[in-house]
DNA sequence: GACGCCCGCAACTGTTTGGTTGCATACTCT
DNA sequence: AGAGTATGCAACCAAACAGTTGCGGGCGTC
């Protein structure tokens, strides 16, 4: 089974769990505790985050913490860096084209 | 039905869609005939795009040119936002982390 | 107007997904 | 060792999804 980042972040719920751990790790409990949803559901989630590798567990005694692996997250901004340079570039040319028609209007002053 | 940006470049098929007419508007086919997929299935595609309003439709004749909504892609940006200051603000923990270790074997050679 | 494209829509199918329920396992405390 | 807590796992279900097939409606060309 292929996952990957974006199926991580494809649910709501999923990117509740990665908001409410990236400060802090949690157990599932604490994290169903936190919104109306059972603890097996969180405990579903969280293997598939895990599968995706987007958060790491750490046992501690008979908890097991979960972790956000944040550099996951870079994984999607260097994703998204390709239609940053687009945007940007659109922004530019919007410029360029605010500059000429100043120019005009100051030639035409002339 | 509700959808987001994020169900929208949850499928690997959509992402190269995205990816393809991101520099210039295209037709399904046009589509279609660019990686193994029927026209059927890239429609689809579209149909749920355009509903995450991610595409959009611009009726030429009787073709029908897709365009990408750059400025959904900025949702994303915005989104990934939180987490980029995370992430920055560890990397500042390290340098100071490092500094801190540097000064250290300073002041050991004195 | 008739034919050929381009395309969306509806019906159908097999697969995946989100969620629930029940059970087994492992750790802690007394 | 026994009770209680924290958790994962398997089975099951309803809904959603990706893809295929068939059909009908525009548009353009002859």
């Amino acid at each position: 089974m292929k996952r990957d980042i974006f199926q991580a972040i494809a649910d709501p719920t999923r990117r509740a769990i990665i908001a409410l751990i990236a400060l802090q790790a949690m157990t599932p409990n604490a994290i169903a505790e936190n919104f109306n949803t059972s603890r097996q559901a969180v405990s579903k989630h969280l293997r598939i985050l895990t599968e995706c590798e987007v958060v790491t567990p750490e046992q501690r005694g008979r908890e097991i913490y979960y972790r956000l692996e944040i550099d996951k997250m870079k994984e999607i901004d260097e994703w998204l860096d390709q239609y940053r340079k687009i945007w940007e570039s659109r922004f530019e040319q919007l410029d360029v084209l605010l500059t000429e028609l100043q120019q005009e209007k100051q030639e035409r002053k002339i």
